[in-house]
DNA sequence: CGTATTTTGTTTAGCGTCGGCACAAAGACA
DNA sequence: TGTCTTTGTGCCGACGCTAAACAAAATACG
């Protein structure tokens, strides 16, 4: 006879095994601030669900006297979500667990249709074959793409890269694939969509560089164009209509800035972006590969060369302002920067930092951390953390009600 | 034998009388979603404390069959709250009830001198008469300061118009000054300080403009200087040093801006507030009255003056212009103004209106409610709300354990 | 005018979740 | 080997709620 507790303590204790923040069952117990008779039980039924597992032996920590404590895990061999990202270049699929293990990778594809049906349903395609290949159990579905997502169809509202049809209704369309894929759901089939830069920000505040911030801003320059993400107290902030966080249309460079397509001059998005660091270098940019690898390229292999320390310089410096403008609107506890962004950080440091910290206005916060994304393929972990929150959240609603 | 039920909802229905979301008994059932049992020993329970009145005589609503509901209300001879406010002109003190209402208001005093430990001594001591004369007992102390506040010690961080040493720990000289008093709490003496502007977003969501809104947007313009509140999910946003929403140096006249003590030109702060419209319509300042004062008598008495219209047109564009960049970044649900750009948003709606409109990203979004605050001294009752939140959070916990 | 219907409020019984406590287990330290 | 410290488990009760039945107060309808 299982033991029946738990269940609102359920969903938390969940949250902190995937996280990572309850290693032990003494730890859970802190972490829940409940009673060691409480935790044991939400572990066992955890385990009992198939979501985690508990060590059988216990592992001894050096210099720890008294009882050693059993290690929790998330169970390795447990159920997965169908994890998938779209983007200029093609599409990707994957099988993740929870933990943001990445189990399984579809080959995916590198061109991209017009057609948001077509894509979609060769993802599911792709995903439905995963889940034969590896027989696993699937419990949602989520998918990454480059475009603001509105409520309530999930319409990708400007998907500027992909020719799509602005406010296709991505959302639903996945979710037609997936009940029309002959894949078998623990629950009903959850769909699940959100932008590529708020995906990445969620999963790097889970499982990468934001872990415990509280409020964690994510800035990051794909092919073309930049964006935004907030995660605040662990939940994505998108907006009262999935528009938050369009930060490409700052101003960055009111004397001498570039037009831009929004009708003003000189905004993060065409000053920042690796079309604006070739130029800025004086190279033209070649048709072979995608911007963002060309400028990446650049700085890697020519920063040696005067000119193109000076373009970083600058572009570096715009970058700065732009932050700096956001740290006095949301006050951040930390920085992350992904993509091209990422790659200005780690050239030039120093000068960004000092940027930030001289153009944000208090000092105090001036000090906030920037630092580099630390985990691959972030996006797609983000549309599997969006897919595994119902579980979270419920995980007996889910798996057994 | 009172029962003993209902202590986990009782803050929540708390709440919903508070803010007038529970006129009957029968809507608290609903909106707390729990039984007509549960809600109505919880309404017994914090009647029994004192918060709020049942109606003995139910009220037959018109058009509406069945048995009428009671009706609930917050008790008007119940605790207060000392609620007070600083600014460049003096300050204000008062007691507020439940529901946000002005119980009484002390006449407040014209100068500030330099010490904050003498200006919040008289502060209390206007409460304490105050309580003295009125005999209420009183749960807690809110104070409304014109600068960002930090924690843990409620550090004034930029006291621009105050001659305030920047950092002077407000709230802990606050705490100070009640607990030698000689005040008697209900609880400890609990004192909460915040920004203005913070404040009275607060208060306009919770009894003003801002009801029911989920992303409230709120800025203001006061003597000198923008700021700006974030009120999501019904919680204040004060980032995570309190330093969120200083607006004031978006860039908004990136071409021909004045010179701003920020470094930049240009920013919403030199461009929207009193002395930018007085110069924009070719007044000198006088000495007499604040800036404020002078600019909004101006727009009142000589808007026909097509100087005057003018000038007002321009910084309404400029102030457009800058909630346009936050409403891209921040994606609210509604917009409300005060200050002087309340003033402006009363002159020019449309020109307002169409210039956020056309200047925020994508139209769905522009088309976010632009209003006026609706709320006397919202700064004032937003202090109020600060210091009833552990009620509102734990009425049994503060007033009995 | 009396009865049925609708809606609201109260009483009682019971269930699920968690805390408190006692006890057992497993290693560290002396 | 014995004591101490920390961890895990079983049992009981408290608490906060739901469910269901009953009572009350109005409208609707014949």
């Amino acid at each position: 006879m299982r033991p029946e507790r738990g269940r609102s303590a359920l969903g938390p204790a969940l949250e902190l095994v995937h996280t990572g923040r309850a290693p032990t069952r003494a730890v859970l117990t802190a972490e829940l601030g409940v009673t060691r008779a409480t935790a044991g039980a939400v572990a066992a039924e955890l385990a009992a669900l198939g979501l985690i597992t508990v060590d059988s032996r216990p592992a001894a920590a050096p210099g720890h006297q008294g009882r050693p404590s059993h290690g929790l895990s998330v169970n390795p061999d447990g159920p997965v979500v169908l994890a998938a990202q779209v983007h200029a270049d093609g599409f990707r699929a994957a099988l993740v667990g929870l933990g943001g293990h990445i189990v399984a990778t579809a080959p995916g594809c590198m061109t991209v249709p017009a057609d948001p049906a077509h894509v979609l349903a060769a993802v599911v395609e792709e995903g439905a074959e995963l889940l034969r290949a590896t027989g696993r159990t699937c419990v949602g579905a989520g998918l990454a793409v480059p475009s603001a997502v509105a409520e309530p169809d999930g319409e990708a509202l400007n998907p500027l890269h992909l020719a799509w049809p602005a406010g296709a209704p991505v959302r639903r369309i996945f979710h037609e694939c997936l009940t029309g894929s002959g894949i078998e759901f623990a629950a009903a089939p959850r769909a699940f969509t959100g932008n590529d830069v708020n995906l990445a920000a969620l999963a790097e505040h889970r499982h990468g560089a934001g872990r415990g911030s509280a409020h964690l801003l994510c800035v990051a320059t794909g092919h073309r164009g930049v964006g935004g993400a907030l995660v605040l107290d662990g939940r994505l902030h998108t907006g009262s209509a999935g528009l938050a966080l369009e930060v490409g249309h700052l101003t960055v460079n009111p004397d001498e800035g570039l037009p831009c397509h929004c009708g003003g001059r000189g905004c993060l998005d065409v000053e920042t972006d690796p079309l604006a660091l070739l130029t800025a270098a004086g190279r033209a940019p070649g048709p072979e590969v995608s911007l963002l690898q060309q400028a990446r390229e650049l700085v890697r292999d020519e920063y040696a060369d005067p000119a193109v320390a000076a373009a970083v310089a600058l572009v570096v410096d715009r970058l700065g302002l732009g932050l700096a403008g956001l740290v006095n609107i949301l006050n951040p506890d930390r920085i992350i920067l992904g993509g091209l962004h990422q790659v200005l950080l780690a050239a030039a440091p120093e000068r960004l930092r000092a940027v930030v910290a001289d153009r944000s206005l208090w000092g105090r916060s001036g000090g906030v951390p920037v630092l580099e994304c630390t985990l691959d393929h972030n996006s797609l972990v983000g549309a599997a953390e969006l897919a595994w929150q119902p579980v979270l959240d419920d995980p007996l609603g889910v798996l057994e009600g």
